[in-house]
DNA sequence: ACTTTTGTCAACCAAATGGTTAAACTAAAT
DNA sequence: ATTTAGTTTAACCATTTGGTTGACAAAAGT
């Protein structure tokens, strides 16, 4: 049998499968709409990832595995603070506006069920905030940056990169937009909110 | 026929639909589900609002206007942007500590839907930023605060705001803390995200 | 007293859906 | 040439699900 050909196939379901899921959510998804998208019939489905938790479990940790590993690089990197800073807002919305699905399937299916966060934290390339933390405790002593816990930092560093993209038709409405102007904005966030943490963190002398 | 029972049953109805359309979403919702939250039987569901989706659109409305009128009395006052900040964030973190699946609720089924915030934007009370815009506009001008876009501005607010509790699950796994040690962080944030906006955009003299 | 309207329920229905099966097909191994 | 093992498909199945119906009860109107 052409070994080719089956890997093909199997990925083939894979790929229209996180298409579907990311559009539509595990719930949300059909079977038989993943079949069609990836132009098989539904049979090979459960013959390659035998159910559809499976197949979504699998379809998950792919999604998973591309934005943490990025995560855990700059958080352990020697750079400092505002270096880490800068390079994790341009490189995340860089590749977030090619991936405008990613973070919302991410977050959605993990409030959905969020004891599956425990079988991700086990997994290699998991992201730690260990080193990020000595690095914040070290400049707020020196005096270099305000008086701030590094996991607040952290969240405020995620919330402001990752929420407009999820927040983005809440967004659009409020400051009444529309989808090309608010990708401008998004344009200028890589830079801008960069900026806006180290601005907010810094001490002026 | 008595007038407050039926009142009660519909109401009823909503606040069961409320409670399980919060939790699953729109599509992992069941009638039956909550029609068995409501302790009554199914058919009334339909007897009161015809189909799923108008008993969805009427929870997810009462949901919406429980945070839109907040929102743009603020942004409406006459308030200086930073009390526009401290409130706000006040406010807002202290009212979803009590409602914590109001923020995912709304956000997921915008995505799931997001031509439905073009229904909202007609209601009134639908928050606009038009004041907010003048007011940064000019103390930009006048050199109080860095050079910001009013529209960057809110959209930050925006993210440190609701941000934490939309991705709670995640920023758990992430910092590696507890649901209590986590709420102890939420809780510094009703003052601490203030503070850090404001450092962000103040010139210091 | 009677009719009409409104509210409630158990039983039912058609469509959708995740999953299975048995047979057909393909290509490599013997 | 025949066997063998993996791959693919159409048809099928049991269950779930949103929605309907018809009978019945309780108010409200007359």
């Amino acid at each position: 049998m052409n070994k080719a050909k089956n890997t093909t196939t199997e990925s083939e379901i894979l790929n229209a499968a996180k298409r579907i899921f990311q559009r539509k959510g595990m719930v949300g998804a059909r079977m038989q709409e993943i079949a069609d998208e990836a132009g098989i019939n539904k049979a090979m489905l459960h013959y390659y990832y035998r159910s559809k938790q499976l197949l979504f479990e699998a379809v998950f940790k792919k999604a998973f595995l591309l934005l943490a590993p990025q995560l855990n690089d700059i958080l352990n990197s020697d750079d400092s603070i505002c270096d880490k800073i800068k390079s994790f807002t341009h490189n995340y919305i860089s590749f977030v506006i090619k991936h405008p699905y990613l973070p919302n399937f991410i977050i959605q299916e993990l409030n959905r069920n969020p004891e599956f966060i425990k079988d991700l934290m086990s997994e290699r390339h998991f992201p730690t905030i260990e080193k990020f933390k000595k690095q914040v405790a070290i400049k707020v002593a020196e005096g270099i940056i305000r008086p701030i816990k590094a996991e607040q930092l952290f969240i405020n560093i995620m919330a402001l990169n990752i929420f407009p993209f999820i927040g983005a038709p809440l967004l659009k409405g409020f400051i009444n937009v529309n989808d090309k102007t608010y990708k401008q904005l998004l344009e200028e966030r890589k830079t801008e909110v960069a900026s806006f943490i180290i601005n907010a963190i810094k001490i002026e002398q």
